[in-house]
DNA sequence: TAATTATATGACCATTATGATGATAGGGAA
DNA sequence: TTCCCTATCATCATAATGGTCATATAATTA
């Protein structure tokens, strides 16, 4: 099963699409002009988009230009009309991963959704959710939850786990984290990252003080076990 | 630049894909059968493969299958000459990337290319590991088991280690590992090393005190045994 | 602008890694 | 075999690293 945001104005396609789409075993949200198709993007999770290009509101190919610049790294699987060359190769070119063109059979369809989606499966951790045990983050939303209750995080502490997730059961460096979180040539004190760690810990570990989450790997850095 | 294997055997085809590609600035290797290529594939290492299904020998198809049994993980994309909806569907469900139907643009060919290897960059390196018998090392996670259980090491016994497995089979003698694993000048005691061969050895060895795996060369260093 | 929140630092202590020492065991050559 | 040299290994001292708190500074927001 896999959540699949389908970006789609034509009410005919929407349910073609939703309809063999669930019977694929998926989980489909509908949005039918760009805008809103964008704002889902940025702030719920799938692992899939299925993206029109010609859309009300805002291109697909604004929208995909506007999920990447935010950051945004769930597969795009693009939806043409038009059979010009230009298009596809702007589609995946500007961040996309595959597209088809219209009309299309849904066997090749389905075919292609599969395989981003294994891609996607072996490519490693959601880049959007992570959940372990009673926690759950959701990286597009800023938002965490822990026993059901839900709880804040700043954006430093997001980007932070997120990172850890995404390179998570291996050792992270306190060099990894401030060069890909904090950046460049970013001379933060070690002793930040120690506190960053500290607060997280308080958030998500059932008791911080024995942490089962972020492991410390002691003179090489931290482990998300996931 | 990136390594790219080509699997095609009609030598127009052979000649323009390669040309193209090396334009792009990738390094092609050719190989005109299904069965080379298999060998190929299984023996060097590629960022990308592309692969004809219609070879002489062994088919496009099931060259894929058997990379992906041995536990290839490069990304395979394939050429198809059939317009064949069921050709796409199986190539994709087989375990390869994308494909191109010929006669296919070079402009999408490149793309779907460039598309790839921007996803394979993005995936992440892969990981060195030393294995023998039960003791597992993975040098990058920084993690051992040993039947199973895994151990924790210092990042000083690490290196230590991985300089011994990178010259393993070979006598290395303690001046190799002071200027290697400590550096230029650093002056440490000639005991201090045989305190860290003693740890490793606790861990990885059966037996510490007849050590199967870093032995001692009287005299001269020690050796590690693969 | 003030209040609030996020980020960064420094001090202090606990834990762990590293390195030194010395007694003893064991290999190798005369 | 005997002696000398080298390696083993326990033990301890010191250095490096990490956890945590209090607090300062910067960035947001009201």
């Amino acid at each position: 099963m896999a959540r699949i945001l389908l970006v789609e104005d034509e009410p005919q396609m929407q349910r073609g699409l939703r309809d063999n789409l669930e019977f694929e075993g998926h989980e489909v949200t509908i949005m039918g002009d760009g805008n809103s198709g964008l704002q889902t993007v940025l702030h719920e999770s799938f692992d899939l988009v299925i993206l029109d290009i010609m859309l009300p509101q805002m291109s697909g190919f604004d929208v995909v230009r506007k999920a990447r610049e935010k950051g945004i790294r769930t597969p795009i699987l693009m939806l043409t009309a038009k059979g010009e060359e230009i298009d596809k190769v702007l589609g995946l070119e500007l961040g996309a991963d595959d597209y088809v063109t219209k009309p299309f059979s849904l066997r090749e369809l389905i075919a292609r959704v599969n395989a981003l989606l294994r891609r996607a499966a072996a490519a490693g951790p959601s880049e959007t959710m992570m959940t372990h045990g009673d926690v759950t983050i959701n990286f597009n939303a800023h938002k965490g939850s822990k026993g059901g209750k839900e709880f804040s995080m700043t954006p430093k502490e997001f980007e932070i786990l997120k990172y850890l997730w995404q390179h998570c059961n291996k050792t992270v460096s306190r060099d990894d984290l401030l060069t890909n979180v904090w950046g460049y040539d970013e001379s933060v004190s070690t002793r930040t990252i120690d506190n960053f760690i500290l607060k997280i810990r308080q958030k998500i570990e059932d008791d911080p003080a024995h942490p089962q989450i972020i492991f410390t790997m002691h003179g090489t850095g931290y482990k998300l076990i996931a």
